[in-house]
RNA sequence: GCGGGGGUGCCCGAGCCUGGCCAAAGGGGUCGGGCUUAGGACCCGAUGGCGUAGGCCUGCGUGGGUUCAAAUCCCACCCCCCGCACCA
């Protein structure tokens, strides 16, 4: 990677950078700065970062989220507050089990991951045991994050499920309230299942190509022939069951000839497993070749059609029941299909069909659409040229057009009776409901497509009956969660709508797993809560981890943990000296955890990236709302976008995976944070980009910092000059702007303001002050360091030692703006002296031999002119009527030259926003008049009134002085 | 389809809420100059078109509209990205 290869001056430079920075790490660490108890006296902030799924390393995209919550963290701190951001590790759920089997099973790709993230080889042994993982990486993290300088209270780490029963007590405890309240319930649930292993199936126990196939819902209807045999076409399409002229079959599959429920099917083996894993009784009586039904008729059940049985090759014998019904007007396959066998009647010949069978079949259109033919299956497969069944990728393509087309748009013609005139979207669902109560049809789960198991075993799908939900969909949850929803702060504030939305799309979940890493349902424990699940209130246990995750210094011991305990910390329920006598846990002790626990809740804020708003946290809500009172809901959600780099998302597959140490290895801590947070580190949901680019020019930018500071504080100039209020003003209402952005997480426009945008001013006063003045200069230095802190904090710290400050700069107080110094007029007429150095400059474009420049300032009454159109404005007139208005105003002699300025005004409004007294301009200008000189080479600049000079051909105006080159 | 986010100059990207210092910040690239033995790094200048006085024309997805004034407000349309679940 060419980000990598740094000059040898480089390398010194991040060598002191890396020094730099283990060093603070380390006095923090010994300080203890970070670790947060109660504290009455201070406000409190809680901010927590979502802990992370711990089976691997943490790369630049969490990185960045939780840089963002460590700079609110930093931020907080520095505003007063008393500041606990926690961290704890999620191992609850599949992927680590998996992982663990595969590597059993010697999986190549399980030990690549292992080996790319620098694990030995002879480590690689321990990976089997799926505890390893947790431990390994909630390591690897807990260290990463150090050296990334995470301002963390690190004593209440803690990792999820079984492997630690302290945390599983307090998920035991949570499901107990739910099910107290009637929030969880039993219910069936469709899921993908695996015959040989006997297991549900989920993303990480497959292969990668199959991996995000759910179940889907298809409808069976029932063809019936003249023996009364069912033939069971499987259709996502049903509403077309009127426009069927035939039925395919694979003439060359041996299907099943089976009782289900009660009826004759024919079917294949993978449906009559299906079905019978979904409740139906199938018995499997004999078998049939697809081929012994051709020419036999079957009768359409809603039409009653007769329809004869055909054969065809694009059927798959092994999907749906490996039965089509054929509607050549809207599905291509069956179009091409049904005109090959017209075209060739051969094919009908070599199973002993007549070719007439054929003959008068002909497409029966049921949905018109906008924009097609008659027969739209025909158009799509014109247009793409298709001749043959055969031609899978293009049928495909056809089918998803049509199919889309016909459902979001199609309209029923009259040959569907009562449904004629209504949009396939509006009425599929009321069919299908139809077609199963008049026992036409049934419904079942099914897969899409082929979807395989790790094990090599083909998947089907399972109705698990005695699965657990989460009754989200309950109305009278949903309503409190919106009231939550109402009342929190988003960060940014658009996040409010979305999480409405999500609350209301919300269904009931399905809560428990099985064969995970987790913590048992208390009373159903062959079930497991599942991650999502049981990463709802977990901020809560951050409050109390400081005691129990510490049995050393505390002694608690888990099985202690009884209901009552977390009744009475979290929820003050009980009596406190009944609940130690039960729990054995001292009284003093349990008090001091309800205290710590009221002192810290509720969540102030939480940062996220955007993936976890339609789950994670719209949880988080809801078990927050169901558990806590009102008091303690969640007060704060921020999100932001992923981190891409260079561009392009950050895969392994392009190479520019980076994970967080490894960055820190190239670039240390803070040109890291640096380049993250100019990435584009503000609350939304737009994505950041991350340039390596600029994470190495970060290195020498900190280090610049530090020199500039070391050697610049203390020095300067004594006397006072004009533009010395000019620099001072822009100063502190810098710090009025970034302590906006800041409060908004708006980090990285917090950043340009303070730190770039600032030394685009200091540039500027150095120009026009030539030497700065000693108490600016200072201030200019501790400012910007203060506001730079929350960034780079390392840096930071070492200019303020260097500086002479202490203890450190992470407990120091925010900067104060000096509002008093703010002074807009000056700023305004700074910006004057510059538009009118602009203005020579553009002159001396086309007068190149000029010498000499003479400024000529507006007459008086002009002034008052401009200040009278300025108050109208600002009670409410445009533009042109204040100017009327303010004519109005104007003593008689001036009136008419008034009238003149008008269009000059109309034409420079910039003027109105860059007005300033007259004297104040006078003063600008005539104390800019070397620097305007110089730097627009001119020999001399002469500041004129108005009044003093005669005949001009340029009319200046308040703001925009008459220039005139000699 | 539903929900969300976007479309800005050669490229990336700010601005849009709160209309006017917006031909539009900041990077990058390119061109010219300085520095240097040379390259890199660094510094200065230029970078829509036209123009011998600070100007004019074109311009922020497309088309309309509101306004003295629109990248910014309103309406319609086109295009791109993300999510749509049992999974971390």
């Amino acid at each position: 990677m060419e980000w990598l290869t740094l000059r040898s001056n480089e390398k010194t430079l991040l060598d002191r950078i890396k020094e730099i920075e283990r060093k603070w790490q380390e006095r923090w660490e010994k300080a203890h700065v970070f670790e947060a108890d109660p504290d009455e006296s201070k406000p409190k902030f809680f901010v927590t970062f979502p802990y992370p799924y711990v089976n691997a390393y943490p790369h630049l995209g969490g990185a960045f989220t939780i840089l963002r919550v460590d700079v609110t963290a930093r931020y907080k701190r520095m505003r007063g507050y008393n500041v606990l951001f926690p961290q704890g590790w999620h191992a609850t759920g599949g992927p680590i089990v998996a992982s663990a089997l595969r590597l059993r099973e010697g999986d190549k790709k399980i030990i690549e991951t292992l080996k790319s993230m620098g694990v030995k080889d002879d480590e690689i042994e321990k990976f089997k045991n799926p505890e390893y993982w947790v431990s390994y990486f909630s390591k690897g993290w807990r260290e990463d994050l150090k050296k990334f300088g995470m301002s963390i209270d690190w004593r209440r780490e803690f990792h999820t499920t079984s492997l630690n029963p302290y945390y599983s007590k307090f998920i035991e405890w949570q499901y107990l309230k739910l099910k107290e309240k009637g929030l969880v319930g039993k219910g069936e649930h469709p899921v993908v299942w695996c015959p040989k292993e006997n297991k549900v199936v989920g993303d990480h126990d497959r292969p990668d190509e199959y991996a995000g196939i759910s179940p889907v819902e298809a409808v069976i209807i029932k063809f019936r022939t003249s023996d009364d045999l069912i033939l069971p076409a499987l259709t996502f399409r049903p509403e077309t069951i009127y426009g069927v002229t035939n039925v395919w079959v694979d003439p060359d599959h041996e299907y099943l000839i089976a009782e289900v429920d009660g009826e004759k099917w024919v079917i294949n083996d993978y449906m009559a497993r299906e079905l019978a894993e979904q409740k139906h009784t199938v018995r499997v009586e004999g078998r049939i070749q697809g081929k012994e039904l051709l020419g036999r008729t079957a009768r359409n059940p809603v039409t009653g059609d007769e329809v004869p049985i055909l054969p065809a090759k694009f059927v798959d014998p092994e999907l749906g029941t490996g039965i089509v019904m054929s509607v050549p007007a809207h599905a291509p396959y069956d179009y091409v299909a049904l005109m090959e066998l017209k075209e060739n009647p051969e094919i009908l010949k070599m199973y002993g069909l007549s070719e007439d069978i054929v003959k008068e079949l002909e497409p029966i259109p049921l949905i018109k659409v906008e924009g097609y033919s008659r027969i739209p299956a025909k158009d799509a497969v014109a247009r793409r040229g298709i001749k043959q069944q055969t031609e899978r990728w293009k049928l495909d393509d056809a089918t998803k057009e049509i199919y889309a087309k016909e459902y979001h748009t199609g309209v029923l013609l009259e040959i569907t009776g009562q449904w004629a005139g209504r949009k396939v979207s509006e009425v599929k669902d009321a069919i299908i409901e139809w077609m199963v109560s008049k026992g036409f049809a049934i419904t079942v789960h099914t897969l899409p497509e082929r979807v395989y198991c790790r094990c090599g075993a083909r998947t089907h799908v399972k109705l698990v009956s005695d699965q657990w939900f989460l009754l989200y969909s309950k109305p009278e949850w949903k309503r409190l969660a919106h009231r939550a929803v109402d009342k929190m702060r988003f960060l940014p504030t658009s996040l409010r709508e979305v999480f409405h939305k999500n609350i209301d799309w919300l269904r009931d979940w399905a809560c428990t797993h099985k064969r995970e890493l987790g913590t048992p349902l208390p009373w159903d424990k062959d079930w497991v809560i599942e991650s999502l699940s049981d990463s709802t209130i977990y901020m809560a246990y951050y409050t109390l981890a400081k005691y129990l995750q510490h049995p050393e210094k505390y002694g608690i011991r888990p099985e202690q943990l009884i209901p009552e305990v977390f009744d009475y910390v979290l929820l003050g329920r009980g009596d406190v000296n009944e609940v130690a006598r039960k729990s054995g846990i001292p009284t003093n002790l349990l008090e001091e955890m309800r205290r710590e626990f009221l002192y810290w809740y509720p969540v102030d804020l939480r940062i996220s990236g955007k993936d976890l708003i339609p789950n994670h946290l719209t949880f988080f809500i809801f078990h927050h709302v169901a558990i806590f009172p009102e008091e303690h809901w969640p007060r704060g959600i921020g999100t932001n976008g992923w981190i891409l780099v260079s561009g392009e998302k950050m895969s392994k597959h392009k190479g520019n995976f980076i994970l967080l140490r490894q960055a820190i290895d190239w670039w240390g801590a803070d040109a890291t944070r640096w380049a993250e947070i100019l990435a584009g580190a503000d609350a939304g949901l737009d994505d950041a980009n991350f340039e390596p680019e600029v994470a190495k020019s970060a290195i020498e930018e900190l280090l610049g910092w530090i020199r500039f500071a070391e050697s610049n504080y203390g020095k300067g100039r004594t006397s006072r000059l004009a533009i010395d209020d000019w620099f001072e003003s822009v100063l502190n209402r810098t710090i009025i702007e970034v302590t906006e952005a800041m409060e908004a997480t708006n980090y990285k426009t917090a950043l340009v303001k303070a730190y770039y945008n600032m030394q685009n001013y200091y540039k500027w006063y150095i120009k026009r002050a030539g030497e700065p003045n000693r108490d600016v200069l200072k201030r200019y230095i501790e400012v910007v360091t203060l506001m730079i802190a929350p960034f780079a904090p390392h840096t930071a710290e070492e200019v303020w030692e260097r500086i002479g400050k202490e203890p450190f700069i992470s407990t120091a107080r925010w900067p104060e703006p000096e509002k008093e110094k703010i002074n807009p007029e000056i700023e305004r007429a700074e910006e004057l002296v510059r538009h009118v150095l602009e203005d020579i400059r553009e002159i001396r474009k086309f007068v190149k031999d000029a010498r000499k420049a003479k400024v000529i300032i507006a007459a008086e009454w002009k002034y008052n002119f401009v200040s009278r159109i300025l108050e109208k404005r600002s009670s409410g007139l445009d533009l042109r009527r204040a100017i009327q208005e303010a004519i109005k105003d104007l003593a008689s002699e001036h009136r008419k030259s008034a009238g003149r300025l008008v269009k000059p005004i109309m034409q420079n409004p910039e003027i109105l926003s860059v007005f300033v007294k007259r004297e104040v301009e006078i003063r600008a200008l005539s104390e800019a008049t070397e620097f305007l000189a110089r730097e627009s080479g001119i020999d001399e600049v002469e500041v004129v009134l108005e009044e003093e000079v005669q005949a001009l051909k340029k009319t200046p105006l308040p703001a925009k002085p008459a220039i005139i080159l000699e």
